[in-house]
DNA sequence: GGTTCGGCCTAACGCAGGTGAATGTCCGAA
DNA sequence: TTCGGACATTCACCTGCGTTAGGCCGAACC
């Protein structure tokens, strides 16, 4: 199995300003890309591959379906996101892959990728920091799903939402993008649609969040950050300039 | 803030025959070791720390606290395992690893562990898988939570940790340990305790379990893995031996 | 102009699982 | 031999959320 059929090769507009160091995307940017359609698949669960993936531009939701059909989203890959990232030459991808915006990725053979990183100890480090950085954000969604109530769960994926955003350069004066359905938002909180619509009404009623035409407002961040019981420290690890001494040292180059 | 003071720091005898391939708990081995009574505190959250953990031997857990006390464990270490694994020379780790059982741990300094990596493709790559098999296994607790009733999730969870004791051959004919209590299985499957034994004793009923005084017998894997929507793949990635051609470039080393 | 489809919203009803509290059992320490 | 603490068990009661089933709107397409 391979990727969904492409649709173009043309390398795209670049990222606006990024407020963090990123190299992953300025890396990305150089590379083989590829864009897909809203709702179009990327990879599906199940399927081997021998490439990764970092998005450019757009959003994807990567999703893990049960046997029966359930549907959880487990992660949302914004700009300078990694998907598949297993570096083994061929493994299987646990999660299906779906283009939420138009999407645009850099695709890299995971061979080649591994002797990049060889070479590269900037890239070496990005590439680590946005694995350990998926890993922490994944641990905190099992803390939510497993302690909140859905009040909290919609809010704190929308803080998140929001931060990663304003992280990207991609959120200004408390609004950004949300390109998403309530259906995607009950899907990545483990709702119902039905009762995800409650709640953000609730928080809409209580003048938290706006939200419409896939645009989020939040017009105050601390008292959304509040309900969610929102601590941003998961989101930000690390050393985010590491001292001269380790440039060279610093994540396995 | 430090790790918890210190308990012994003699080279425990080592663990018994391993399925898999897993250089790291070798390497572990003739690491500094520390020792912990069961429900002692290794980190908390919040501590920094510049070193990582490998578990020698006994379980751990990882639990991340939300502001107004719930608990939700988000991880279980088993031997082989790691702790605070972002190699950055010092990151604030975002849960609580508090000791299970009786427990010995390598603790190596981050900066000489990057050293080593460079140095030793084969720890690396140990090093490397596991932390991609974290993220598997983190991701699969994501859908867990956010889709599956307190049956699916008790059985999964069981599952999931007699596979991983088989794996390092702490498992055999049906049977493994389970220390934890039924209150630490309820803050792993983010349920009540007191649901927790309605669950379990309705498992019991089925004769899919038998678990008392820290045993667990699973008489029949192949009915509890459909109880629980079990897929396996989950816990094992990509490639168990690469290729020869791969064995100095495989992962970053 | 009608039809379809995706997305949003609403309402009535029921149940899985939470809450709070009491009781039982085992076991190690004094 | 008793005491206390950790765990398991059970009960009665309540509620957050799922389920089912609809209605409304705008965009895309004939």
């Amino acid at each position: 199995m391979q990727f969904a059929q492409q649709q173009s090769v043309l390398p795209q507009e670049r990222q606006q300003g990024r407020r963090q160091d990123n190299f992953l995307l300025e890396f990305a940017g150089l590379q083989r890309l590829r864009t897909y359609r809203p709702r179009q698949m990327v990879l599906n669960q199940g399927d081997c591959t021998a490439h990764i993936l970092i998005i450019v531009n757009g959003w994807a939701e990567q999703t893990i379906q049960l046997a029966d059909g359930r549907r959880q989203i487990v992660a949302f890959g914004l700009p300078g996101d990694l998907c598949c990232s297993d570096l083994s030459s061929r493994s299987r991808v646990e999660q299906s892959i779906m283009a939420l915006t138009s999407l645009t990725v850099a695709i890299v053979g995971k061979l080649e990728f591994r002797t990049l990183l060889t070479g590269n100890a900037r890239l070496s480090r990005s590439f680590w920091r946005n694995q350990m950085l998926s890993l922490s954000i994944q641990r905190r969604w099992t803390a939510i799903l497993g302690q909140m109530d859905a009040r909290e769960r919609v809010a704190h994926l929308l803080c998140e939402l929001y931060l990663r955003q304003e992280k990207i350069g991609a959120a200004v004066q408390g609004a950004c993008s949300c390109p998403l359905t309530q259906t995607q938002v009950a899907e990545a909180c483990g709702l119902t649609q039905v009762h995800t619509n409650r709640v953000i009404q609730d928080l809409r009623r209580r003048g938290l969040i706006e939200l419409r035409t896939k645009r989020l407002v939040i017009p105050s961040l601390k008292e959304m950050m509040a309900v969610a019981q929102f601590d941003g420290s998961y989101l930000d690890l690390g050393d985010p300039e590491p001292t001269l001494a380790e440039t060279r040292a610093s994540q396995p180059a």
